[in-house]
DNA sequence: CGATTCTTTGAAAACAGTCAATCTGTGTGG
DNA sequence: CCACACAGATTGACTGTTTTCAAAGAATCG
């Protein structure tokens, strides 16, 4: 169960084996399915998710009717609503998963105790939100400066793997444009390569 | 010159005085003119800057010719590109000021070592850093979600300040639409106030 | 005042969104 | 194995919004 954990965290952090195994001992294993809603808005984001296997996806449900994604979360990836982590308040997303999933959770207090204890921990996981922080900072920009097509471009090209395994209606969500726009943009766009 | 700052932070962090000193006697003064430019892209933003006075702006330079703002950082503020000082590696934006400007700079290794002797300051920076997350973060909504009336609307209730300080052309590149449909959105807004 | 920067305006064109209908593939239950 | 339901993708016609371009009008600054 732990191996991909393993198989992920190994080169990223250096850490002995005591440590690796205090580490996944903290963890508690949750398997869900697909469509299965993990976590709701207006819950406290009590952990820290690591996704060994399958696919999440956070979005927001705006007056309006609509889904808003605001993230994919493959396997290997970390899934934590930071602003309601760290405060321990309502968070304003839902989690939900687009594929049957397995999933590592840590509670905050255990992972404050192992952030305490290993600094190269904190270390990694400060880093992962740098990196999360940058991405997001990406995002604003191809938000502002994108046209419709390039920001389909963009994510086909950033993300080929997350682009194969989600409907592109939630790729459209995600990109902030109408799923028939993203048709068309990629209509006009195979009929391009095809020119050449 | 140091009384913004400890104004600023005293509320925020509890610093005893010779913290407080400590912490200022490693931050050099640097003063900037209207339209001076203090960060190019390229460089490595080797400073965490506390803007003490004055407004600067984080933009990004395209191929197309066109600026777009990532963000204004006005008085009692920080600015710094996490990406480029984390890593020290170029950053990919210009930082200029809008109005002629205050500020304190601490060196990275400077503030690694005030990090590292004074928890709290840590704390302190940690916190910062997730709330421009997190403003981040709705900024991507916004972007995703709202028309143009809506962004225009978001941004001068979010920054009324900034919005009186700043030429309009500026808020349309931070909002990513023309300056064009902002000064009609406005006027529409304007007409409709009248009606009321 | 003259120069520059900023804002507004109008008209046309490009772009993206909506609505409704159809098509496709998948999976489920009988 | 078939029929059916369902989720997803596509298409066309239309509407509405936004951009672009060009020009002119304010406001600001030295």
């Amino acid at each position: 169960m732990f191996e991909c954990f393993e198989a992920y965290i190994t080169p990223k952090v250096d850490l002995t084996k005591e440590q690796l195994r205090y580490m996944c001992s903290l963890a508690t294993v949750r398997k869900v399915r697909r469509r299965q809603l993990l976590v709701k808005e207006g819950e406290v984001c009590r952990h820290k998710i690591f996704i060994s296997k399958g696919l999440l996806r956070t979005y927001r449900l705006k007056d309006d009717g609509n889904e808003y994604i605001m993230r994919f979360s493959p396997e290997n990836s970390w899934n934590v609503d930071h602003e309601s982590y760290n405060n321990q308040t309502p968070t304003k997303y839902n989690v939900d998963a687009l594929e049957d999933s397995e999933l590592l959770l840590w509670s905050k207090e255990d992972f404050d105790e192992l952030i305490a204890a290993i600094p190269a921990i904190r270390a990694f996981s400060d880093r992962i939100k740098e990196s999360s922080y940058d991405a997001s900072q990406e995002r604003v920009l191809m938000n502002i400066s994108y046209t419709a097509e390039e920001k389909y471009e963009d994510f086909i090209t950033s993300f080929p793997d997350i682009f194969r395994r989600v409907p592109l209606h939630m790729v459209a969500s995600y990109l902030g444009v109408s799923r028939e726009t993203l048709t068309r943009v990629r209509q006009a766009r195979f009929k391009q390569q095809k020119d050449n």
